[in-house]
DNA sequence: TTGTCTGGTGCAAATTTATGCACTATCCTT
DNA sequence: AAGGATAGTGCATAAATTTGCACCAGACAA
């Protein structure tokens, strides 16, 4: 199938369009390739979305590779501060962040008032996150991990 | 609400159990936590996998962070051979893979028969990329970093 | 204790997305 | 040239996900 560019350039016009904008059902990208000339419908979106691996995150969709742009709620604003999580002894976790930061992030743990969390005291660039015992402390790592992004030890 | 359990724990396991199976609808995620004993509906699932930042992509859901280990088609299959997509002059592109890949990843690239290309040559680690024209070389480029997963140059 | 307030939830309806089917254009093979 | 595969698509419908609303339990203040 040679020639049959309206498929190809199709595609490539979605990737560019998910790069560009704010994409939250397909019916919105249907609109955005007629403005651009291109005559198709959602079913046909659909297929594509598919084809291209495109991904759905956070209610909106995202070209592949373009990774980690989106967030969850707090967390994605200081993700970038943190900078690793490491387990002390059986029910201490620490949190290293950028320097200053250590209270804006202990902030938003101490709203996100998890069930694993006894307490916390925080730092410059040092949180220190009390669990009750090493099951809990094993939770909390993993669930550090994921909401930062944070590969795991 | 220090000792809501339920929903934290039911969390914690959407992660494991999203690290662990296949999820391809949610309802398939509320038999799974059946099994571990969370009574819980589908509405719930739909609104923790909101606040845990899971992504949907090629259709089955993964938790965050577990970036794209699912690929498109057999892209997916020899992206890990691939190690650099570059131009050379107006028209011909130069994709360079591990020791030995060469011939499968072209044999992936040709079986996709893309409109841009007009033909290709594989050695042992390199391949050779014909397109009519510079503007189809960067559509062919675009479309090699993406369904490669390859960083823009 | 009693009245409020808030977060979490299920239910059912609304909204979105996926897909079976039919149709068309092309490509291949003979 | 004719016959038979194939790919791409729209339409209509099925399937899946999101969301408005009401309710309930626990936290808190009076």
């Amino acid at each position: 199938m040679q020639q049959d560019l309206h498929l190809a350039d199709r595609r490539n016009a979605i990737l560019r369009l998910l790069r560009g904008s704010v994409v939250r059902r397909q019916e919105d990208l249907v609109g955005l390739l007629h403005q651009q000339g291109f005559d198709v419908t959602q079913s046909s979106v659909s297929r594509d979305m598919r084809e291209l691996g495109v991904i759905k995150a956070q209610g909106r969709y995202l070209p592949p590779g373009a990774e980690l742009s989106p967030v969850q709620g707090d967390f994605g604003a200081v993700a970038r501060f943190v900078r690793a999580v490491l387990p002390s002894g059986p029910s201490i976790t620490v949190v290293k962040t950028s320097a200053g930061a250590a209270g804006t992030v202990a902030a938003v743990l101490d709203k996100a008032d998890w069930p694993e969390v006894v307490g916390t005291i925080s730092g410059d660039d040092t949180i220190f996150i009390a669990t009750q015992d090493q099951a809990a402390q094993q939770r909390l790592i993993i669930r550090l991990q994921s909401s930062f992004r944070i590969q795991a030890a």
